[in-house]
DNA sequence: TGACATTAGCGCGGATCTGCTTGAATGCGA
DNA sequence: TCGCATTCAAGCAGATCCGCGCTAATGTCA
């Protein structure tokens, strides 16, 4: 945390940046990662949404806020990025980005507009790269663990859950390999899927708590 | 980055907190991971070496900078960790600290004291939490690639290559298995080491740019 | 109602990986 | 100078992992 400088009697001594924070929603829609995006009033590009940080408040809390004013969002539970420092990034002045991501069901966009991962480029400031830091994240969290996210309500199928992974890593994962990876994270309800046409597929819940 | 709010003419209007960096030095000495400290003259307890961000400055040329006033240390490439934000974290005030790693060669520490990562516990503010993210990101970088952070000139022998490798995890690897992973990754020189006990080594160099 | 299409998930053979053993190449000491 | 200790690194057998095929269990349609 805080240094101990030269001699300064207070803080308030040292010019302070502004600090803002942006952050990539994800969520998966029609089989594919989305990126939550809208349109910047001031630039008319699109962006990722974002505010800045209020004194007394956390970073976790200043996302939490400009997600519930800017696109109805709630409830989200936000994860640090990297921090973007480059002067003259934002033409406004000295100002710090904490980039962050989240990860809503598939109808909790609200109002940002969903764009698929691979064609969201050409976004405000350096939010293409905010968006592939977020992706790069959950595709590394999502490789370990079953549905980190929670995007899948349970009990599901392991087929449900393989379509989820799927469209995380944008690619079809085999799915024997997957079963096997998985299956020790998870448990067996003993209730079957009924319903659907073919074979009845066991019903799971995830085991570790992450 | 900075987002758009309300109607604000300028950014000066909000109010701004105070960036810190803070920075874990780790090395290799003795065989053994350790990290740079020095005693705070406000507190007198242990903490890592950190400065306030002054304006048009990087995170990592404060880094830079922190390292070379308060350790005399020279040429580092930081990587950032994680923002702290906790209000209150800092009595002296609304203070940001985003915590930093940088590797050094085993003379590198200069002014720091070095402490075994497994026993530099209670320092100051929350950089024992630091310690623990720099060593946890260097640990995940070794697991991957022959010594990342070139604390070993080359050429060197696989078992030289094992031995920093084994500092750096904090336990005996086993050679076989650590020879197989590290192999693709080098290059033989075509030369061997010579003058030691026992059949002579070959030297290797690293063919991963990173 | 019975044949067929569809899906789940177990089991098999091939490939890969792991740790141990063995042979080879050196320096050192008698 | 000759054995011996030491170290490197290739070879081997057991274990594990992987993708494919097969069987089972359902809904659907004629």
């Amino acid at each position: 945390m805080a240094a101990t400088d030269r001699k300064p009697k207070t803080l308030a001594h040292y010019p302070r940046p502004s600090v803002a924070v942006d952050t990539a929603v994800l969520t998966v829609a029609d089989g594919q990662l989305c990126v939550g995006v809208l349109r910047d009033p001031r630039s008319a590009r699109l962006r990722l949404p974002g505010t800045f940080l209020h004194e007394g408040e956390t970073l976790a809390d200043a996302v939490r806020r400009s997600l519930r004013e800017k696109a109805g969002i709630e409830g989200v539970e936000p994860a640090q990025l990297h921090v973007f420092d480059a002067p003259g990034r934002d033409s406004r002045g000295w100002v710090l980005s904490v980039a962050h991501v989240a990860v809503v069901p598939a109808t909790g966009l609200r109002e940002l507009q969903p764009r698929a991962v691979t064609e969201a480029m050409g976004l405000d400031f350096d939010h293409d790269e905010i968006v592939r830091l977020a992706v790069s994240l959950l595709r590394a969290d999502y490789a370990e663990h079953p549905d980190p996210a929670r995007l899948l309500p349970e009990p599901f199928t392991v087929t449900a859950l393989r379509e989820v992974h799927d469209a995380v890593a944008g690619e079809r994962l085999l799915p024997d390999s997957f079963r096997r990876r998985m299956l020790p994270m998870l448990r067996r309800t003993g209730e079957l899927q009924r319903g659907g046409v073919g074979k009845p597929a066991a019903l799971y819940r995830r085991t570790t708590t992450s």
